[in-house]
DNA sequence: ACGATCGGGACGCCCCGTTCTT
DNA sequence: AAGAACGGGGCGTCCCGATCGT
């Protein structure tokens, strides 16, 4: 409908605008950020803003629904790759270690929805239940370990995410690099307490 | 007045604040949280705060620090229970998880030193640096799994108390419901990956 | 596309404009009283609404000018139903009492020149010159007390009126209920006041 | 409680608050006084302002209430002033005109218990129902004109005030100037029409 | 012409952390 | 240790142009 050389301008703003609130909302959180300080880094003024979202909450709602639809495109993917289902679990887990290291509108969409509950946005929820219904099969298949409940494992992936969370929040500087290579090693480590047997090479890292 | 036995009324009003204010941290942040509901729950003015702490920083560097110390002894508790190195560091997971859920002030810590750096606080480092210990002993000992790092299953316990921290921001009830016993059963779970051995009972969970 | 006897569309949008308009300000006064709020009133954009008007200023002042030519309008009619000047004093009141009451865009211009001195609107100025030439002509016909100064009246006409409008901004329910019959009934105590004689029935209230 | 010299300094600024702000919601309204103008009226900061006042209703609310008691004080004392039932409404009225005219708290109680319902203030309630039962004796006493209901002369007694309230808010000047003695002979001409007698001097007007 | 979308600043109210006086 | 005052923003709203489609 709009121009056909690409998007018209209010879309363009409308997604600087997102992408930024998204930056600033992973770094600092829904108080500690401003508009001010959107409008700055996205190069637009208070009343464009204003015009594209009505409201803080408004804007940040925008914010995690791109970024869960993002999250959900990106699990799909990985959870195609084929496998078994515990390698399907493991390429999901990667998926989601990657994109909230890559991308910032994930970030903003994981904190956001933790820490502002009336947003009623949930950003686990859209790999969780994909997660669940994996470990599931797994066991039908006897692919767990016997004393491994499925629930127990989603928890562990759940830990694990989380574990990538606050690496991302708390950079600063010297504890915990993120050093290339140590998450995949990570999830082979906890994957061996899941499985049945001893993998050694479940997962195709990009 | 009161007892000289006892604790003087300056640093009984101390101690009050500094307690509702680790509750009020924990739950809504540093950014979140004014020094007016403060003074409400803790049932002292304003002019009282000013007087003990100079700054919003220094009452939160008071929380941290307390909270870190707290965090210490407990750890120094539970290390000291005995046992082999994998079985201290699972007592030790275990007793972070259960401080993080029943002291305010621990949580307090936890949040403050990862979203506000400018304090300088660090949590972590006080449990950490004995986790990796314990850790590179197990390895010495040769009771990693062979294809474990030290440094890897340390980001693992490390994620495992990321995932207490994120359950207990997230709480608005329906998913991922901590239910009594999983946690222990985690920990087994993923100790399983790290260890050579299949352990039925490594913990003494209390 | 509309006939060419009926308005054109945007005489239509013009008028349902002023209309809006003329309720909103009437209600909540110049200040209280928002673009957005005329608009979605009247079902049309704001784009439309600047299109017609350039300013809220001009907006107000199209909406007290019709006001006043409303008001022009009606005075004038009840004036020529004749009888005496005092009749005709107690008619042109009655029927702005009515006006204020029954038509928002008097009530509006009445608000707005009131409350606005820098529109430079004068709703009083459309009807007080009448009823000062009335007054002056029944003093020359000794249809007046003779300790009553026809400005003194004048003002008592302007008071009788503001009584009404007064009771309009005020309707929060409980005090003064404008009970039918009372304003004419308030009107010949007042006369009976100014007036030579004891007139029993100088009204033809409608 | 306070210093011996006088008001302390909270008082003092208080009070310095109260009486600037009145002045400007007399002139302007509620919606068009910021707290802006009142602080640099009075040569606060708006520090102080919030710290006094924790909102602008707030502000209000303490404006109309001493404007109130200002009212009920001076009716009060002009209904005391002794003669019949009607010498005293004609009082009462006198000293109402006289109140608006002088203290803008009195202005500003009516003008914004009429245009702000929402602050449950009621400035006519704190003199219309003396006005009433004085009317109601006059009746009694068979000093009301027949013709007139005690709730008639009420409204007229309302119409008077209100016209004055009017001519407050409307002084750009031109018309209808205030002349002295205006409103003295004014009230005459409107009690002749309640009263049952020619009284020629019912009024003591100061 | 007519109208709608989009964007631009300017305040307004409120709240907050802090300091100064008592 | 309490009361009072200070000044800086934050979010939200508002009244408007400038820029397009029809």
């Amino acid at each position: 409908m709009a121009g056909q050389t690409g998007q018209s301008r209010a879309t363009r703003t409308h997604d600087r605008l997102v992408e930024n609130a998204a930056a600033q909302f992973a770094l600092r959180g829904y108080d500690g950020t401003s508009f001010a300080r959107i409008c700055e880094a996205a190069g637009v003024t208070m009343g464009a803003l204003t015009f594209h979202f009505s409201s803080k909450a408004a804007l940040a709602q925008a914010v995690c629904t791109t970024g869960i639809e993002a999250t959900r495109a990106a699990v799909g993917d990985a959870d195609q790759r084929g496998g078994t289902p515990l390698q399907s679990v493991g390429n999901v887990t990667q998926a989601l270690a990657a994109l909230l290291r890559e991308q910032s509108v994930a970030q903003a969409a994981a904190r956001l929805s933790r820490e502002q509950p009336s947003l009623q946005m949930d950003w686990r929820g859209s790999w969780l239940p994909l997660v669940r219904t994996r470990l599931r099969q797994a066991e039908a298949l006897k692919q767990l370990h016997p004393a491994t409940q499925p629930e127990s494992a989603a928890l562990l992936v759940n830990s694990l995410v989380a574990g990538v969370e606050m690496g991302l929040l708390s950079e600063h500087g010297d504890a915990l690099p993120p050093a290339p290579g140590r998450p995949v090693e990570l999830w082979q480590t906890a994957l061996r307490g899941i499985g049945a047997f001893q993998h050694e090479d479940l997962t195709h890292a990009r």
